[in-house]
DNA sequence: AGGTATTGACACGGATCGTGTCAAGTTCGG
DNA sequence: CCGAACTTGACACGATCCGTGTCAATACCT
């Protein structure tokens, strides 16, 4: 009841200090995609709005470009699912993937 | 004896169709570090040609700029390092984490 | 119905990147 | 030791990318 956690693109855009075209440009390349309103109008959830603050971060502070950003976008999804999978295996073995994975997983900004 | 597996950059640029100036770029912005003779003069190994041939397709086929580059780099890397270690653990999560690893290995241009 | 916000399309500047050019230094055979 | 061929680093010129701004048309809400 507090928050709805819904946003439309010009609230979005303030929060993320975005301008509105960008987040329509980023929506047309396939970076985000906000849920539509029976009349067409972008809809933008929280959990989209920590992807395009992961976007923001790689686009202006690491001054990748928004190909480069599909990749480690893609590329985080994939560490996101792997790091709950590597309880198993021996210790020390694990260990070094665990590292591996950081690494991986900072170098795609998380 | 027969090859020597070493090039100047000359050499080096004809092999991978690229700018003898784009060798020095990429080697000033750190994606390369050829050796070097005596007289300063760059050397480039089989293993930095075939990087450069990554780079190269990163950024002519996938339109990803060097800041992108620079990290899917490392994060190539990081996956060479990880798959010899994906040995142990329970079948099936093994081969879970193997998928994800192949997936960010493809996102990485491998 | 009227005023505000969103929609998509287009165009304008700044930055990035490959390419070309230049003078100075290096290499190597004669 | 001389000189031709190559490499060195620095600079500049276009092309492309990307954020931003503008526009008419549509959607929303009171």
């Amino acid at each position: 009841m507090t928050h709805p956690d819904l946003y439309f693109i010009s609230m979005a855009a303030r929060l993320l200090d975005l301008h509105p075209q960008t987040l329509r440009k980023y929506e047309r390349l396939g970076l985000v995609r906000p849920t539509r309103t029976i009349g067409s109008m972008r809809v933008y959830t929280e959990d989209e709005l920590e992807r395009l603050r992961l976007i923001k971060y790689l686009v202006d502070e690491a001054g990748v470009n928004l190909a480069g950003v599909q990749r480690l976008l893609e590329i985080a999804e994939a560490v996101q699912r792997i790091q709950p999978l590597i309880k198993e295996g021996r210790p020390e073995s694990r260990r070094r993937i665990a590292t591996e994975i950081q690494k991986i997983a900072e170098m795609a900004g998380l």
